[in-house]
RNA sequence: GGACGGGUGGGUGAGUGGCUAAAACCAGCAGACUGUAAAUCUGCCGCUCCUUGCGGGCUACGGAGGUUCGAAUCCUCCCCCGUCCA
């Protein structure tokens, strides 16, 4: 089944998964492990080991499937690991507190609409998907056991969290030791030769080796990749900072989320976000550096990549237009979702005894404001504009006849088109 | 089971009877500046009504009652969280 095949030169191989990774542990035994697999003619088995804990992706997901994609150029076997029955325990990894476990249809659910969302970096054809309900479902009260006998409690009180836990005298949850043990199964099950992770893993990815050596396999080969950060620049991107890019978002928003980080993250975004070689990234900052290259073009550039790699390429030239015509020239964008109004409802609108409407209220019915204080707000802020005009009397009053086709917006971004029927 | 500590706005967290829609910080929003950068500065940041005023009303400090002219602050009961002892 396993057919013979060529693979690139190991060093090769080797700079191309090294590539934005943080630690490749034991020293040495990746390469190793892929000479013996050019050797063989043997693809390596590397998988990745995601628990289905939130319904959407975000580009912090993606830095570490990027590299499983990387596996996977080159010739290898990608694993995608749905930790279906791991997810129910909750892993303890930098939460100061214990995690609530899931419920098993939250779960489910949230697996399956990971599965879409990954393919959009995975090859699907080539990906082997598993859930580690398959064997961990199974184990018995003795398997358990035995599994359990394979590690010491002094090594795994050695983790940074639950160190940190014990000295403060918080709790730990018997059932959080059982999270690196059950997980460790998995790569025994599989009989991976590498695992990747996000460096917070590190401590479980190395659990997994020791516990594939005790049962007597080869301990894979670990490698971590950095936390990506989120759009303020400082915290890991994660949803609850709200400050994600999610891979879904529209090609609009996704390319002014990218254009809006710091130059200085650029670079980090530039690293694990593309398929640039560690060379041309190089050279980019150096012309960035030198003022060869603005900024903001090398900017656009990897917005415009981001765009492509989830809505292709036609796509990102789309946001790119858009982006330079409405932020650039600050005009109108060429879409502006538009909002009907039914001439007979007009009259609920206004102010008893005029024939005119406070546009505060109307801004809060067409959902450019969350309040109808706020949009009192947003107007002496002098954030709203009629047809290019600033509106900035909180009690202003429009006519419908004013309203004719216009044209609002609210701050930067949010336009409306008026459509009266 | 016992002892103790704690539950405040999106988050952290101050406030122990009126001056508190509730400090401060973070996040968020808007404006200025720009490359929609970032940083910085300024302002805003419960809801609602109107005559848009340092205006009126309503809601808010785990829950329910109570004391008081007046409670996030005091009392009672309940719920929840945590630590320690067993």
């Amino acid at each position: 089944m396993t057919p013979q095949r060529e693979f690139a030169p190991v060093d090769e191989q080797l700079a191309y998964l090294s590539k934005g990774a943080a630690e490749i542990l034991p020293q040495g035994e990746l390469k190793a492990k892929l000479e013996r697999s050019a050797q063989t003619g043997k693809p390596l088995r590397a998988y990745l080991g995601v628990d289905p804990t939130a319904p959407d992706l975000h580009l912090g997901h993606t830095v570490v499937l990027r590299k499983l994609k990387h596996f996977q150029d080159l010739g290898h076997t990608a694993i995608f690991l749905i930790g279906d029955f791991s997810a129910m325990i909750g892993d303890p990894t930098g939460q100061s507190e214990t995690r609530p476990p899931l419920a098993r249809a939250e779960v489910e659910t949230n697996a399956k609409t990971y599965l879409d969302q990954v393919y959009q970096i995975l090859d699907r054809e080539k990906t082997e998907v598993r859930y580690n309900s398959e064997w961990l479902g199974k184990l018995s009260a003795e398997e358990i056991v035995r599994l359990c006998s394979h590690y010491r409690l002094a090594r795994m009180l050695e983790r940074e969290d639950f160190r940190s836990r014990l000295e403060k005298g918080q709790p730990i949850s018997v059932h959080e030791l059982l999270y690196p043990l059950l997980t460790a199964y998995d790569a025994v099950a599989l009989a991976s030769d590498a695992e990747l992770g996000a460096t917070e893993q590190k401590f479980n990815l190395l659990v997994h080796r020791d516990i594939q050596r005790g049962y007597g396999l080869p301990g894979q080969a670990i490698l971590t990749m950095p936390i990506l950060v989120g759009l303020d620049g400082e915290r890991k991107m994660s949803k609850s900072f709200g400050n994600t890019i999610g891979i879904h978002e529209p090609p609009g928003e996704m390319f002014g989320k990218v254009m809006s980080i710091s130059d200085e993250l650029m670079w980090n975004y530039y690293e694990l976000l593309t398929d640039f070689t560690e060379r041309v990234i190089v050279r980019l900052k150096g012309e960035v550096a030198s003022g060869v290259l603005h900024p903001m073009e090398a900017k656009l550039q990897l917005a415009h990549y981001v765009v492509a790699t989830f809505h292709g390429e036609a796509a990102a030239v789309a946001a790119r237009d858009e982006f330079q015509r409405v932020f650039r020239s600050r005009q109108t964008p060429s879409e502006v979702p538009e909002e009907r109004i039914q001439e007979r409802d007009w009259p609920n609108f206004l102010t008893a005894g005029t024939a005119a409407a406070p546009l505060a209220r109307l801004l809060y019915a067409w959902h450019l404001a969350g309040s109808r204080a706020e949009a009192e707000r947003l107007i002496r802020q002098g954030a709203v504009e009629l047809n290019g005009e600033r509106v900035d009397d909180p009690a202003a009053l429009v006519t419908l006849e004013k309203l004719r086709g216009a044209t609002l917006r609210v701050g930067k971004k949010r336009f409306l088109r008026l459509v009266i029927e």
